[in-house]
DNA sequence: AAACTGATTGACAAAGCAGTCAATGGAGGG
DNA sequence: CCCTCCATTGACTGCTTTGTCAATCAGTTT
């Protein structure tokens, strides 16, 4: 009884091939860097002929954009989603969203690759505002909300946007040095990083 | 007397051209991206033909790397100077590190967007690595050097490594804002927030 | 002024790219 | 069993890009 996983059918619907095309894109984009990412390697990428990823996507600019729009929206519902498991304590609710960062399921080489390539092409292309200039603003908020909760709480000394700027700069920032540094650290200690800034920010809150 | 500023000389040494086409790289990477950056730009924008460039680079991937050398060692010798007027007292040897890196020579809309193109075409290419890796780890130890000293006056919690590396994360995240905000802060802003790092990281060192 | 040296140009070749399209093939419905 | 629909392919086009090179031009030396 040879149970050969049966191939995947040739022709897949809409929605699958899409997927499997962003996915292919982000790899390729991981590996190759945005400047040398082409139609063609993203189809090889995706065991496909790079005619079908413009029958998908229409344009290569299309394909890029909905790609970044995909991981944004990814990464949204990923916060979402622990934010709705942490109950309404300030200092719970940021720890949860620390924690989410570095999850295996969002804190990926290859998307971790991806998102510093699409942060390096943003500031000549409009298309990464188009795609989540809105969801970063939501982010900014969220993360602003709750610094703002936890230093009214505790009563400490620093404006909340500025504590709130500090964690996220941390955070993108152990994500950059996972892509661009010669020894990358362990995401262990990216996440210490972070845990370090935030009894820095609240220390009555996040106890050493 | 018409005293025309006399247009420069046709043809220029070696050197003067070779650096007059860095800066059109830089403003080309900062205007396009890197992904659209083409021999043909960088010649329009210094406003002579693409076959100088080649003439004097040899090859594209050439001249993009001294381009990134060139600024990888502008830094380090505006680093240099910022710390050779600071005197031995670490927490001054920090305020003029932390002040040189927010001064018009260095942090320019142009320089930043190509550090931030750069960055995101880190991974993919091992011309980054070769070219300003050793640099960068000469930055995080000096960094780290003058967190260990104040850490040791101050009799502070935190590890050294972590300190210096909340700090430089916190520098380049403002230089990453810069550049992919949709509404930018003034500049004013992003030195605040640095100093409100170095602030919560040692206390005794810098009084609010 | 004539010759020389090296910077500069522009025409050119070769390769790779995005995007088009007619032909193919497989899955499901009638 | 045929027909229809749509995903899929691969050949093809036109354009852009990098890199080559012979000719030219401007200073400098003799």
């Amino acid at each position: 009884m040879t149970d050969t996983p049966e191939p995947p059918p040739r022709t897949q619907s809409r929605e699958t091939r899409r997927a499997q095309l962003i996915e292919a894109t982000i790899a390729t984009i991981a590996a190759r860097g945005y400047a040398r990412t082409t139609l063609t390697e993203v189809a090889k990428a995706a065991g496909l002929s790079h005619g079908l990823v413009l029958f998908h996507f229409q344009t290569k600019e299309r394909l890029l954009a909905e790609t970044l729009a995909f991981m944004a929206e990814e990464y949204r519902q990923h916060r979402a989603a622990a934010l709705a498991g942490a109950g309404p304590a300030p200092a719970a609710r940021l720890a949860a969203l620390i924690e989410a960062d570095f999850q295996p399921a969002i804190n990926t080489q290859s998307r971790l690759a991806a998102w510093c390539a699409f942060w390096g092409e943003a500031q000549s292309r409009p298309f990464y505002q188009e795609a989540c200039g809105a969801l970063d603003a939501e982010y900014t908020a969220e993360l602003e909300a709750i610094c703002a909760a936890l230093v009214a709480e505790g009563g400490y000394p620093i404006p909340p946007a500025h504590a709130a700027r500090i964690l996220r700069l941390v955070i993108e920032g152990t994500w950059l040095d996972a892509v661009t540094l010669a020894e990358p650290y362990p995401v262990a200690e990216a996440r210490q990083t972070v845990e370090t800034t935030a009894r820095l920010l609240f220390p009555r809150h996040f106890a050493g």
